[in-house]
DNA sequence: CGGTACGTTGAGTCATATCAACCATAGTGG
DNA sequence: CCACTATGGTTGATATGACTCAACGTACCG
């Protein structure tokens, strides 16, 4: 997970070298300094909830965010991360509807607010930039669908399993081996979709098979082969 | 289900009302008109495969496709149908990814293949196209979201009623109150994600309680707010 | 008329949820 | 400083939804 050093503007954020970015010009990521509101939040604040209205998209410069839908009996179910260069919020955005998620913050996290009106303005003049939105959103949506496949056919354990593969390769680890992104065990249950004494049970079970080291949150992985024969993957 | 009259160019389908081809120049649409292919399909025909690269999209002029994605078993899960006016195949068109989906025949179709520049091209130079293409996949984005949180969170049985309410809703029924799409148990077990004879157990049960009738294939929806009472929604 | 695909039913099993009790930890207020 | 409380983690016992397997019925098709 890379930190990008905050700046007054945007031109100078290394954010700007993400493919999303990389073909806006001078000029407009000009419009976006002048206009964007950066704000720093502690876990477990709230940016937008399902339901609600959004007045823009948010780009997050550090931190981790976590993009839940609350279930009819009140479990969240989490469908992605959200981490530094990601946008969060835009979906609503564009398609002009309430939110369909609710964003919370995992990790104390610095988000760029910019309207809604700088978004569609970029879209509607800058075919690279709407050719690159275009592609991300494709690629959640590949994702997305492939995720409804995974909980739809395995079962729980190949699922954490696979949940664990993906953590590690979205988050990597720090120098001791130990997963970048923190977790309870509820919020695990709720990216598997199981109950939480379901995930606690599993991951004892791969800690006795040998494949992971457990300290609290901490999660080590040490048999990555074998917990993606486990996954199928 | 609307039928849209077939024609040799695209200014006069009437697919053109539809929100995205609403803001199509005269001079765009005989772009496509001369680059399309124009092909009808039987049903059981695959119009292309998970794995495979894509030249271009395909615009359903009249019958039904279905998506799906084939597990690691072999056990396909349907993640969307596709009907008149609908676009199938661009998500790996935009990606540049090879297709993460199967598309086959469900009800005999008519397809326009639009080659991948064209799409291209329009996004780049068409902000109001661009804006529209990115509605619906936020929109596809949005129900994939929903569909992963009830297929974690609810019971075979609330999921089975939400997909015959949605179905109704998509296609429609016939002046008899037959559902206007056609399923096999076998297929239905592969949206709802379950065995096929929990499918029929299910399917018998809610027809005992008097909230479906059933012959064969035919669907006849006779409870609907039990049914949406059932689903949870 | 036999074959193939689809539909149905029953019985048995297993994965997973649920319920309940308990421990560990950290933050809070008197 | 310590009892108090909340939150998260763990474990065991029990219940059950849903899958699997297996047999058989049905209908259409060449």
């Amino acid at each position: 997970m890379t930190e990008y050093p905050l700046d007054s503007g945007c031109s100078s954020c290394t954010i700007r070298t993400h493919p999303l970015f990389r073909h806006l010009s001078e000029e407009e990521l000009q419009d976006i300094s002048l206009n964007k509101i950066t704000e720093t939040h502690k876990r477990g604040s709230i940016i937008y909830r399902e339901g609600s209205r959004m007045k823009g998209f948010y780009c997050v410069h550090s931190g981790i965010v976590k993009i839940y839908k609350t279930g009819f009996d009140g479990k969240e179910q989490i469908v992605r991360f959200a981490k530094p260069a990601d946008l969060i919020g835009y979906r609503s955005v564009v398609s002009n509807e309430p939110a369909c998620t609710t964003a919370e913050i995992l990790q104390e996290a610095t988000l760029c607010h910019i309207p809604t009106d700088i978004l569609l303005h970029l879209v509607k003049t800058n075919g690279e930039f709407a050719v690159a939105l275009m592609k991300l959103t494709c690629k959640e949506l590949g994702e997305a669908n492939a995720y409804i496949t995974d909980i739809a056919q395995k079962t729980v354990k190949e699922r954490l399993a696979e949940i664990l593969i993906h953590l590690d390769w979205e988050f990597g680890t720090d120098d001791l081996g130990i997963l970048n992104i923190s977790l309870t065990r509820e919020e695990l249950s709720n990216i598997v979709g199981t109950a939480t004494e379901s995930i606690i049970r599993l991951l004892s079970e791969f800690k006795n098979e040998g494949a992971l080291e457990l300290n609290g949150r901490k999660i080590k992985i040490l048999d990555k082969p074998g917990l993606k024969y486990i996954a199928n993957i």
